[in-house]
DNA sequence: AAGATTTGACCGTC
DNA sequence: GACGGTCAAATCTT
């Protein structure tokens, strides 16, 4: 039985601006970090932790920006509807006659359906591991590139039918370094427990209160290079009135600005977040629909580029 | 033995 | 037709 996503256009706003502002607000923090590393801002959580929970930020904003109403999740929330390139082979078996009367099942190498539809981004950094297990199906020499690229889905496609998959290169200039293209989102519950995400939920809409297997959405593990989430991060905004302190806690101008965030227009927001400092900038793109977000924050030790790239969406 | 990786073949897109 | 993405048998690892 498969259920339909329910949240109209003005949640998904509320969820985008919750994301940002949180996104935001942990990058607050994190430059404080960085600023004064033995002072600190107050702030219990490490600038990794802080690092990947402006991550999750972008991730989950990306994701409310572009799911369509007609996201389909199962009831154990794998992504079985619109979007998703399930079930490849058997649609590719109606699609595919030609190779049908010439090949037998046996020789089926190479049938599958190009997910053109999947949702993509970009990260580069000095590793791969981003905490998901991964099973490598392919290797393939690229034109121009003397590194060869490697291709990875989820471990748990055919357990749980995660699409998500990613593809792996390094950088010639960099061999250190690592090009990471994913592709789609997790939709597996992975063995680590899932974090929980209550800090704007008792304010604003409740979509993401729990990642259990209820939510409709994925869950914090499901976005690909999401870590773990301090569980101090829930005292760090109080049930109670949430968003009024966040309010309190922004500049009253991006307040202001979003407030009048329009959806599928994130670049106003946060290119008032970006620093001019900025060693290194994170940065969310959708071509199409002249998204941007850039995120300047970070010094350069945290040699990590994230760049969304959504040129196939929508 | 089971799971993961390698690798050549196949197929869709450009 | 070239190139890149995927499949799946063979091989390797645990």
């Amino acid at each position: 039985m498969s259920i339909l996503f329910p949240e109209s256009v003005l949640s998904n706003r509320q969820r985008v601006i919750r994301e940002l502002l949180q996104g935001h607000d942990c990058a607050t923090k994190l430059k404080f970090l960085l600023q004064n590393p033995i002072g600190s801002y107050g702030s219990t959580l490490s600038a990794e932790e802080l690092l990947s929970n402006v991550e999750r930020s972008f991730t989950k904003t990306i994701y409310v920006v572009t799911s369509s109403d007609t996201e389909v999740f199962d009831e154990n929330g794998s992504h079985v509807g619109a979007n998703s390139c399930n079930d490849l082979r058997s649609e590719d078996s109606t699609k595919s006659k030609k190779r049908s009367l010439t090949t037998t099942i046996k020789d089926r190498r190479g049938s599958y359906k190009r997910r053109r539809t999947a949702q993509t981004w970009t990260k580069i950094s000095e590793t791969i591991d981003d905490n998901h297990a991964w099973r490598k199906y392919g290797q393939k020499e690229i034109l121009n590139s003397k590194f060869p690229r490697s291709y990875f889905r989820c471990s748990r496609k055919y357990d749980q039918g995660c699409q998500a998959m990613k593809q792996v290169q390094r950088i010639e200039e960099k061999p250190y370094m690592y090009h990471t293209t994913y592709i789609g989102f997790h939709t597996c519950k992975d063995t680590l427990e899932a974090p929980q995400m209550v800090t704007y939920s008792d304010t604003l809409d409740s979509f993401l209160v729990n990642s259990n297997s209820d939510s409709k959405v994925p869950n914090e593990k499901d976005t690909p290079f999401c870590s773990q989430i301090d569980p101090i991060i829930k005292q760090e905004y109080p049930k109670e009135d949430t968003s009024n302190d966040l309010k309190d806690n922004l500049d009253p101008t991006l307040w202001s600005d979003l407030k009048d965030l329009e959806l599928y227009k994130p670049a106003i927001l946060l290119s008032k977040v970006q620093s001019d400092n900025a060693d290194t900038v994170y940065s969310c793109t959708d071509d199409s629909q002249s998204l941007r977000l850039d995120f300047g924050v970070f010094p350069s030790h945290f040699s990590t580029d994230f760049h969304f790239d959504e040129n196939h969406l929508l």
